[in-house]
DNA sequence: ACAGGAAATGCAATCGATTGCTTAAAAATA
DNA sequence: TATTTTTAAGCAATCGATTGCATTTCCTGT
């Protein structure tokens, strides 16, 4: 791990006898150099095993290709997903990704914020962490000059680029369907509701019981249950209830419902006879638990790509819409054999 | 997305009538700057909203304490939580890390690596791409003077840190477990032989019949099966052999087992009865999965942190070892019920 | 009150690349 | 051949922060 001095535009200049400021103009292209010396400096260049300095280059250029991406997890498959979707578009545009955890931590999450501005990217992404409180750190960001687009669990009282999902009609959807299957007692595991999204999925649940003349059991209503382990606790307070729920909706993340499904199992109540389950993001172990999971797909992938284009249509002069864009996705209720009671699947 | 210029540590010294240099001693504690004129400094940049801009401070200090990471694919739970595993520690040590998706390509891979070295990180940590050839790309990193540490997917030859697991020795025991169940013959699901690690589990594999003089069958062993639905024709083919095999070991990944659970389930072969299933990266789904899906834990965590760990080692003169060590990990073989027959757990 | 030394601050070069402006060389035109 | 135009290359400032060295300011003791 030693230093093996990099070569610089310098070294090229002086082993050719030219300017700095050539050596640049060839390395970019510019016009202003005659053939014969660009290709001497490139070849050049190469011998001397030349890397670009992007560092001195941006400082001097003042921008900087690089957007920040700041998400709770990037094992999550939502994540994940929309992380490759942003890249799709930002890879083919030349721009690199800088991509940081916030571990579901509001103090790291200001760090990750902190240390993008001081990259100076020139947009920062971000899904805020589960504690998200204040939104300071996020309008510093504006305030520094870098672009941000906030999307999935965005603060809404923050005016910026915003890409969601409809998460309160897709909720509904989902409690009609129960509904529709002939659930009766339908019980709601909630996320916190400092978040959005959360509150969204709630609306909806609540939406779709007062809609369909249903009433709301506060006891079938569980704070905060959106890991496995918390999703199984849940379900068994739930199940040895005195007049116990006939359907749970996950609609905190398909890992709860996981919990759910474990616990019926091992109560040796049937899915979806007795039970219906439905969970949340369409995770890729949906398809395979037995019986099959009923979920709701974001269209994660699609939701980075639209990030990204947003960027890009703003930067460029001729396609800028100028005021602060939102735009909401549609997810996809999947309707899996977790609450088909009726066998129409 | 307009500019609203930063404040820089110039415009610090002129509203308080200082040098710069004294700002800068001011924002970085030096010990040459009166406990006053700090605390002065420190409330004006508050005030003008100041951050700093690391990239001309990385220039000028001529390191970085970024570490950039190249990986495959970022939603592979063992990518993911090796990545974990890496920033745990790099985190406590005050370095950012910058993520890389090669998406399984030799191309996109050496893009990654040039944005890394351009943006001269101090140190890159690399899995390589399914479809690499050619080292050149990694010999350079070094010759740039940057710190170089593979994992896991790691070029042979190419002498460098690197941190592995133990691939050999834990397919050879998986294989062994599948012979002490009674299983007699073992196909094998073999991934890209380019890739060290998918050699090695072969080697086990081979190994593990040769010690337990069982033969070899040509055509039990399938090529380049690591993906759900390559699992799945791998295991329609072997299963229509007028003399099929009586377990699989998809040695590729967790997912190609599910193709093997897949078609196994369809055709109405029982498992473990039937058909011995086992797969390799205890991914989250190996457990719910009907029945659950012996397995191989890579202890990815740990292999981040270990990582990591190396780098800071060497970094520092006191614990530096000078050469370059090899780690090796080893993996730990998770028994369910895929292929437990003797109804021994 | 003053020399001597410590502490605090200022000055200016530097990191590597870019770019507006100027100059020199080559090519085109008269 | 002389003059204008075009093209190529050089010069020097700049981006923002850091740092060795020089200078000033402030104590301390006598």
């Amino acid at each position: 791990m030693k230093q093996p001095k990099r070569a610089t535009i310098y070294d090229i200049a002086k082993k050719l006898n030219l300017n700095p400021s050539s050596v640049s103009r060839a390395l970019n292209n510019s016009s202003t150099i005659s053939i014969t010396t660009r290709e001497l400096i490139l070849k050049t260049a190469e011998e001397l095993n030349y890397k670009a300095n992007s560092m001195a280059s941006n400082l001097r250029k003042g921008h900087n290709r690089t957007i920040g991406v700041v998400v709770p997890r990037i094992n999550q498959n939502f994540f994940a997903n929309v992380i490759a979707g942003i890249e799709e578009v930002t890879y083919q545009k030349g721009y690199n990704l800088i991509i940081c955890q916030s571990n579901e931590s509001a103090a790291r999450e200001i760090k990750c914020i902190n240390t993008l501005v001081n990259q100076d990217v020139s947009c920062i992404i971000i899904s805020v962490s589960a504690d998200f409180e204040a939104d300071d750190h996020l309008r510093n960001i504006k305030e520094q000059g870098i672009s941000l687009i906030q999307f999935d669990r965005v603060a809404d009282e923050l005016d910026t680029f915003k890409v969601t999902n409809d998460n309160e009609s897709t909720s509904l959807a989902a409690v009609e369907h129960l509904i529709a299957e002939g659930y009766q007692r339908i019980a709601f595991l909630e996320g916190p509701q400092n978040l959005n999204i959360f509150r969204q999925r709630k609306a909806g649940y609540l939406k779709a019981l007062r809609k369909n003349g249903m009433p709301v059991i506060p006891e079938l209503i569980v704070e905060n249950a959106w890991t496995k382990e918390l999703g199984a606790v849940a379900t068994k307070n739930l199940l040895e209830l005195p007049n116990p729920p006939d359907a749970i909706f996950a609609s905190t993340s398909d890992f709860a419902a996981l919990g759910v499904l474990a616990v019926a199992n091992e109560m040796n109540i049937s899915v979806p006879g007795q039970l219906g389950i439905c969970g949340y993001s369409n995770e890729s172990f949906t398809e395979i638990t037995t019986p099959t999971l009923t979920t709701i797909d974001q269209h994660s992938t699609l939701m980075g790509k639209t990030i990204a284009q947003l960027y890009f249509q703003e930067l460029d002069v001729t396609t800028r819409v100028g005021k602060h864009k939102v735009v909401n996705i549609q997810p996809e209720l999947i309707i899996r054999k977790s609450t088909l009671r009726t066998g129409s699947l």
